[in-house]
DNA sequence: GCTTACGGTAAGCAATGACTTACGAACAAG
DNA sequence: CTTGTTCGTAAGTCATTGCTTACCGTAAGC
C-alpha cells in the first residue's frame, strides 16, 4: 500500500524473484516454490510481505491458494519514485543555474 | 547502479531521509546529520551505500565533502520499475481476456 | 609548527530478518 | 470417517545490518 512497504518487499532478492515467477501467470504456492531454492514456508513468509505491501493478492481454489500479482503495489512505487525523479531533475538543473550566476560574476 | 542495489539502499528509513534531504541541495555529511536523529558517523556510512548504488555522488570542498542527488541510481531503478510495470499489466490483461473465454465456453 | 574542524573507518553490540524443521488446520478423495 | 494434499504459523538458528563510541587522516587558520 504505502511505498515503504514496497522498498521494504522489493529488498530482497528472493522476494524479488517471486514477484517475478508470478508475472508470468497466477501459480500456486508450492509452484511457485518448486522454481526457487527455499522451502515452501520461506515462499509463503514472502508472500505474506508481499501481500502486506499490496504488491500480490490470491484466491482460494480447493485447499490451495493461488497468488498473482496486484499493481497496486508497484503503482505505489512508481508514484513516489516519479516525484522524487522530477524533484531531483529540478534541483539538478537549479544547480546548474547557480553555477552559471557565479560564472558571469568572476568573468568579466 | 544496478537495480538492486538501488532497492536495498532505499529499503532503510533513514537512507530515504538522507537522500530527501539532499533533494533540497547539495550539503555536506555534519549538516545533514544535525538534520537526522543519528550521529555523523552512521550519516557516513548510509552515505557509503548511497553512493555505490550511484544515488549520491559527492566532490572535495576544503576538509568538508558535499554530496549531492545522482540521478543515475534513480534511473536504474526507474527503468526496472517501468519493465516490470508494463509487464505486469498485460499480464493482467492477459487474465481478462482468459475470464472472457471461460465465461464464453461456459455461455449458452 | 600547532591546533581545530570535518569526515571516513574500525570494533563492538543489539535488533532485524531470512531460513529451516515441526506442527496444525482446511479441504478433497477414497 | 479416514487419508492425503496443500498451506499457514510457531520456534529456533545464523547472518546481516544499523547504530554507537573511539580513533586516525587531512585540510584550514592562528
Amino acid at each position: 500500500m504505502t511505498y515503504e512497504q514496497a522498498f521494504r518487499a522489493l529488498a530482497d532478492p528472493t522476494r524479488r524473484q517471486v514477484l517475478e515467477a508470478l508475472q508470468k501467470g497466477p501459480k500456486s504456492v508450492g509452484a511457485i516454490a518448486a522454481g526457487l531454492p527455499v522451502s515452501r514456508p520461506a515462499v509463503s513468509q514472502h508472500l505474506k510481505v508481499l501481500k502486506e505491501a499490496g504488491m500480490v493478492d490470491d484466491k482460494a481454489e480447493g485447499t490451495r491458494r493461488v497468488y498473482y500479482v496486484d499493481p497496486r503495489g508497484l503503482a505505489a512505487l512508481r508514484t513516489w519514485l516519479d516525484q522524487f525523479w522530477d524533484q531531483a531533475l529540478a534541483e539538478f538543473q537549479r544547480q546548474i543555474e547557480e553555477e552559471n550566476q557565479k560564472q558571469k560574476r568572476s568573468d568579466p
